[in-house]
DNA sequence: CGGACGTTTGACAAGGATCAAGTTTTGTGG
DNA sequence: CCACAAAACTTGATCCTTGTCAAACGTCCG
């Protein structure tokens, strides 16, 4: 299922580092993470990176590919958190608190940094400006959160699908600035369904119509954007001014 | 709207320390707590505690009182993120991010700490425990909204309420452990539809029709529990292991 | 070639939204 | 303490967005 390799860069040739939306470390920091990772592991695409309710699940960073967040209820009712895409921090929450609430899967054949758990004491103490950074990201996805919950509880079908599309969209541009679409979007509808809390039926004709309107064309996982711009109006869009994000 | 008061009680003398949901801390990290606390203010029940999108809000605790975080659309749809009880943190992601992307409400008369912002960066630097609190009462908080999102994506209105109910009997129980039902929760109906993306009038009518189920009491703001057990089931609720939060 | 998986469509059902009143409770000023 | 307005709660009727059921189609892969 998770495989180790033979770990690919050392963390200071890290390739995310190099993009802009990175915020820069000193040599110190990258050789403490470089300390702190035990390693490399590759996921296939559907693989359960960590199991819902799982007790002190491995702490990873996404190196490349993406994966998922995700809760389900017993009968099988399955609600996405969120997407996570290169640099995001995986099982950070069930470091913190004990055991993992929700689980995490692989929506591609992804490869992940594996950290040594016990090292994050060692962060806060030796490194407050990582151990801020580490607070910023879980503060950054939780307002990611905060957004997809607005959208679920107060938006119509129509307005999830074209927010939840500016927003994947944008984050994949941060990721790779000089792509031109279309762009890949390794969903597929039931992975849409699930993360907009709609039925797969539904989703499927909101999302024909939208591209009927010719807001986008989504199809083979390939995003084409032909209206931005009406986009953003029918999701009421509101721009999160850039910062650049830290990487552990 | 928030008036200064003089402070009431110094922080080694705060109440909610006393209780047990709370971890204790040591007197060193105690005195820093207060060096950092700017002063006491109070809120009347309705006011805005910290706007929608504001620069650099202030940072509070909340001391007494309930609040709640919310987002709205441009059109004035509202959905409430989640509830405020005292010793949660208001303003921490704002202070992350720089800006707040959502609003803060006073649902009560309520009794907040001040604290100063510049303080949290000496906090990271000189109390690395009380780093590691924040980021866990982030992570913690970042669960809720992970909870409150599965109910809203994947349960039906029936299910969300008995599901908020559950929540909100079990948190106010652990801030008074001798409390004896009814509980007072300061919630309208409005109140209840804008956190379960539901709308007043259905919010209304299924509420009524848990309580003629048998399943609890909510009139007049007071909550009777009379059935936790078929509460919890129909909520498919699962228990969260009972951890010592802190308190900053 | 046969499944498994993903997408698409139509028909129908239903949960929840909206509209429109009416009733009760709460809060405030006289 | 009463009177009155505002806020909160109820209820019925109707509409419609979204869910469910069923089935067909395409594609990829062993």
């Amino acid at each position: 299922m998770i495989e180790s390799i033979p770990p690919t860069v050392p963390c200071a040739a890290c390739p995310l580092r190099a993009l802009p939306v990175f915020r820069s470390n000193t040599p110190e920091e990258i050789a403490f993470i470089e300390g702190m990772r035990l390693g490399q592991v590759d996921a296939l695409a559907g693989v359960t990176i960590i199991e819902e309710g799982s007790q002190n699940p491995p702490l990873y960073t996404l190196f490349s590919g993406w994966a998922f967040r995700y809760k389900t209820l017993r009968d099988g009712r399955r609600q996405i958190l969120n997407f996570l895409l290169p640099g995001d921090v995986i099982g950070f929450q069930a470091h913190m608190l004990g055991d993992s609430a929700h689980g995490v899967e692989a929506l591609t054949n992804a490869r992940l940094c594996r950290h040594a758990r016990p090292k994050i004491w060692e962060l806060y103490r030796n490194y407050p400006e990582l151990a801020f950074d580490t607070t910023w990201l879980t503060a950054k996805e939780e307002k990611l959160v905060d957004d997809i919950l607005t959208s679920v509880g107060r938006r119509s079908a129509a307005e999830r699908i074209a927010m939840l599309m500016v927003n994947l969209y944008k984050r994949t541009r941060l990721l790779d600035p000089m792509a031109v679409d279309p762009i890949h979007i390794p969903l597929t509808q039931v992975h849409l369904a699930d993360a907009l809390g709609l039925s797969l039926v539904h989703t499927n004709k909101t999302l024909k119509r939208l591209q009927r309107r010719g807001l986008f064309i989504f199809e083979q996982q390939q995003l084409t954007m032909l209206d931005p711009a009406g986009l953003e109006r029918l999701a009421d869009y509101s721009e999160t001014p850039l910062v650049p994000r830290p990487l552990l």
